[in-house]
DNA sequence: CCGTCGATCTCCT
DNA sequence: GGAGATCGACGGG
């Protein structure tokens, strides 16, 4: 398997590269335990322009810092003082769009993703939902500004899905954001499981 | 099945 | 002080 380059991340279309990370394999590997599953949910957060987005206005905080950086680190941040959620940084230096990864099929390590979430059975409930799967994938706040071109944290390429895979929605949890509460930029895999329950506003 | 509520960090959008 | 890119526990029907 091949990791994705700095060029896939460092693209100037957020949109673009959130639905061609579906399908895409998500994996980390830390204290010698491998664990990955195949990303089948996300949304393109699309930085100044947007008023969804941390980084609204080129709004800088210690938090979205990393959002600057150039694309191909994680962006990590803590959701409700308790979820720790997993974004991609895209674009160049000084751009922050970033990717939110919502919802992962398990593929690699599933007992250990269990172990780490105190579960016995597999079920939904492991990684569809951003929270969620960092906690199975074993990603926290301390993993922010990492590279995803290492060996910690990376994603390894699969084919590009044909448009007809792909389902379009509003993002979840959004109501806040005015005029931009109601933008397309939610992509799932049409049909999959593993796709997070939550609910998108329609206009 | 559904609605409510608590957890508790960051920024006030 | 309040709300948030969330989740799971709990209680009622």
């Amino acid at each position: 398997m091949v990791k994705l380059n700095a060029s896939f991340y460092e693209d100037n279309n957020v949109l673009r590269v959130a639905k061609r990370l579906l399908g895409k394999l998500l994996v980390t590997e830390m204290d010698g335990v491998r664990t990955s599953g195949r990303i089948v949910e996300t949304e393109a957060y699309a930085g100044a322009t947007d008023r969804a987005s941390h980084a609204w206005n080129n709004r800088r905080t210690a938090r979205t810092e990393v959002a600057y950086a150039p694309g191909g680190v994680a962006y990590v941040y803590l959701c409700y003082g308790i979820h720790h959620l997993f974004n991609v940084v895209t674009n160049l230096k000084d751009v922050p769009h970033v990717v939110l990864v919502r919802a992962l099929e398990p593929i690699e390590g599933i007992d250990h993703m269990l172990a780490r979430c105190g579960k016995i059975k597999l079920d939904t409930t492991l990684t569809a939902g951003p929270g969620s799967l960092s906690k199975a994938l074993g990603i926290t706040t301390a993993l922010t500004g990492e590279s995803l071109l290492g060996n910690k944290l990376w994603i390894e390429d699969a084919p590009n899905l044909p448009g007809s895979a792909i389902e379009t929605g509003t993002r979840v949890g959004v109501a806040y954001a005015m005029e931009d509460t109601y933008l397309p930029y939610r992509y799932s895999i049409k049909g999959n499981k593993w796709v997070s329950k939550g609910k998108g506003l329609k206009k």
